[in-house]
DNA sequence: CTGAAAGCGCTTACAG
DNA sequence: CTGAAAGCGCTTACAG
């Protein structure tokens, strides 16, 4: 039980009788090695325990597997499903997630350099803009780098439809009937808050529909609660109402139940994201879904791709926009189906 | 914009007419360089985008500051919230985070062995279980191992008092004199839920009273709003039920309005860990709060100790459990504090 | 199919 | 205060 130093390849070369080279082939699954040799390579690695070392592999293959993945806080209630469905793909590739984080209100630039630091692959930003000098100096490192639920004409983005998902809901609205609409922003200046609002408030337009009413909000259910408090101590009365996140629609929904409505058949309440808690039975909150895993999928293969291609740096960059999927559920029913169920 | 290469601590000393050697010195923050020279060198290091290689350093200087977090799926509600914070605070100490999942219902070993890989400086297991076995082979890489929310004789563990915390329940029911009591208890055979009932009962027996109503679900909002259906369509009025988990607890109570029953007046509902959503308005759930941010403070504080230290490997293993804190809202409030609102 | 050797980009005694 | 040099544990042409 003496202080056994870390087992090396060569301390297995020796051992298993091959040189070092060959005790690195056979873990790099080089076919070249004949059969018996690699056997007893990996006997003799097993036998005393010894795993490549990752660090000293990545400094001299100039390949670390680590893909650099910088995310803001977990406020918006979606982002540790994607943070949770990226760690899991990218194991599965074989590749390593390392994680940091920033505030939301900040850019992603103070702990970029970090990230290159640690000599990774690629790095995906999720919910963070980043500036064009660290991308000027991610594109030095020979890293490529993709914008996750956010768009930029200088970076590869992949992001859900927001824009057709702010369409979808107000068609919905449309068909339903609805008349007197509201709409609950997201925070001013975000481009999720724009792009969803003018899909939106465009659909409805072009059936010449104006919202009677406008509020604003965080993104958050309190803010969302607090918009409702206000809405429905006001005389306002709604028939339906989008909220740019689905936090703030329950956040509405649970205001409206206080303020003794009903939802849907005093008001109608719709979403975005398609969050877990949408689907729990208090809520059933209609909402346009993001499709994760499609995102995730998009962004981990457009990566391998690029870093499987020599002339990545020289091509253009590139938006990838994925459509929501409508949700509908009971929060806007119509009341014919109500009284069906 | 030719394909200038990446910098190397050589071509930044050639450029400063000083020893590669310095170079390194000065970025490692050593003092003994004189002043004048260390301008010098980070001037020029500015001037062509340089930045230390952290592979190379780490491969060097035999520590990586990676720290491998492994972590179940978020299912619980409350691991999102766990990895947010680890990832933040590793990053305050000039730590980062390698992040693993893995099932919810598997143990860690699988991916221990790529985490090790890396050369990581330590290991936190949070919500997963590790064999003696891969404990053993983390010792052999002098690589200490934390458990998170979890408790084992062979491993350090930092945990909330899962049993303190259903003693604490149980006496809030007694005070409220509820006497129907029942319990909705988590996955059997876990740890968690073993400690958080065994609190709750034994606590109850101690005051001479045994619950008339056990069930059980496996932490999810929907096996809570099961559990609750089944409850309110029997003959079992209860005052007051206990739940292992707050996302069971708030799946109930949904249950219990959609059978029209009022919480708290009809049924008292309390939960355990304290996540956000317990705090909106429509949920404003009795629970107790895991001291998230002192757990993982006192994880990493006893990791940098440990680390510093060049016996740690001789020292016996220790449970560290920090107290959680009840925290009391509408769905346990007596009825007088619900008129007097 | 295998080996000897250079090299990845740092850190760190050692010598001055 | 600074430099020359060995070494961290691999990969990968190159030679056979």
């Amino acid at each position: 039980m003496a202080d056994q130093k870390r087992m090396t390849s060569v301390d297995v070369a020796r051992m298993a009788g091959v040189s070092q080279s060959t005790v690195s082939r056979t873990f790099a699954g080089d076919t070249r090695v004949k059969p018996e040799t690699r056997e007893r390579v990996l006997a003799v690695a097993k036998e005393v325990g010894y795993v490549p070392n990752f660090i000293a592999r990545g400094l001299s293959a100039q390949t670390t597997n680590l893909v650099g993945i910088v995310m803001a806080d977990v406020a918006s209630m979606f982002y540790p499903y994607v943070l949770q469905e990226f760690v899991r793909a990218l194991q599965k590739r074989g590749k390593h997630a390392l994680v940091f984080n920033v505030r939301s209100d900040g850019n992603a630039d103070d702990v970029l350099q970090e990230t290159l630091q640690y000599q990774v692959d690629a790095l995906i930003i999720a919910a963070s803009t980043v500036s064009d000098e660290m991308v000027e100096a991610c594109a030095r490192m020979d890293t490529p780098v993709f914008l996750f639920n956010r768009t930029s004409p200088h970076v590869n983005s992949i992001c859900v439809d927001n824009y057709q998902g702010g369409r979808q809901i107000a068609n919905l609205f449309v068909r339903n009937e609805y008349e007197r609409i509201g709409l609950l922003a997201g925070i001013e200046g975000t481009q999720t808050n724009q792009q969803r609002t003018s899909g939106f408030l465009g659909r409805l337009k072009e059936h010449g529909i104006t919202p009677i009413y406008e509020a604003r909000g965080d993104y958050t259910y309190k803010s969302g609660y607090a918009a409702g408090r206000e809405l429905f101590h006001s005389d306002t009365p709604l028939d339906a109402i989008f909220c740019a996140s689905d936090a703030m629609a329950i956040g509405l929904m649970d205001a409206a139940r206080d303020a003794g409505l009903n939802v849907p058949n005093d008001i109608a309440v719709a979403g975005f994201d398609g969050v877990p808690v949408t689907e729990w039975a208090a809520n059933s909150l209609t909402t346009i879904e993001q499709p994760m895993t499609a995102l995730v999928k998009t962004t981990l293969d457009w990566m391998d791709k690029t870093l499987a291609s020599q002339t990545w740096k020289t091509q253009a960059t590139r938006v990838k926009l994925l459509p929501g999927t409508l949700m509908q559920r009971r929060s806007t029913a119509a009341s014919e189906l109500i009284i069906a169920e």
